[in-house]
DNA sequence: AAACAACGACTACAAATGTAATCGAGAGAG
DNA sequence: CTCTCTCGATTACATTTGTAGTCGTTGTTT
């Protein structure tokens, strides 16, 4: 379970559509983004590039073309990125960052209900 | 109500102790510092100086010091902290991002009432 | 007065990041 | 078989970040 480096905000992007349609060609990443983002080409594919040194993607290689694929899952990421938040931003204090979402986001009935469940699993 | 640059993590550091005890001098900060940090002295004078020129820091000087002073509360940086960690991970999706927290992280009963405390005002 | 200590300014430099252009090798078109 | 297109590899380059050293000035100590 060594360190994976850190994943980048532009990273973050292309991650995003790996772990949504793996394994992915850069094709299928370039296309994906080609209407949120104004990436050249050449700036997707060297992202992946990095993904690929960082070990944060894989390949595996058919004709010529690479099919990128997650080496850890978008939830152990998130949970990684949660951790480096918290620790950052709150000194890892998790109850004043919840407050602060809470009383600063909007949220439906539903999943106040939702919330409000899922704290009472908890308290037993 | 234009853009502050991003406070990078080891400029957090400094803020933490800015917002702690501002105004403060960079002696301040060296000592506060001392116990957690293997920073060297010039180090944190650099971030200063950084945060200065970022107009994330301002100053007031007295006899050849500077007491530095944050430009914006620890709440409303924290708030930025918030969206972008939100919008980078979860790409602005509240809910998950709260569910993911409560169901993985500690909270003591009291800590849990308070949430559920919280969640019930909202829902008024 | 001379030496020194401390401050902010300036300089240094490697690594990471954002953003992209160019290059060499095959795959397909004609 | 030659031309073009595409793919990943390599190169490019400015900015940000982490981490610190040096310099000129001024206040302090001997």
């Amino acid at each position: 379970m060594d360190e994976q480096p850190r994943i980048s905000d532009a990273e973050w992007e292309i991650m995003k559509v790996i772990w949504a349609k793996s394994p992915a060609t850069s094709a299928d990443v370039i296309h994906t983004l080609r209407d949120n983002k104004t990436w050249k080409d050449n700036t997707i594919k060297t992202l992946l590039s990095r993904l690929l040194q960082k070990g944060i993607l894989t390949y595996e290689q058919v004709n010529r073309v690479y099919y990128y694929s997650p080496v850890l899952t978008e939830e152990e990421c998130k949970r990684q990125e949660r951790q480096s938040f918290l620790q950052r931003v709150y000194g890892g204090a998790l109850k004043p960052m919840l407050v602060h979402f809470l009383k600063e986001e909007k949220l439906s009935s539903q999943e106040i209900d939702e919330l409000k469940k899922i704290l009472s699993e908890k308290e037993k």
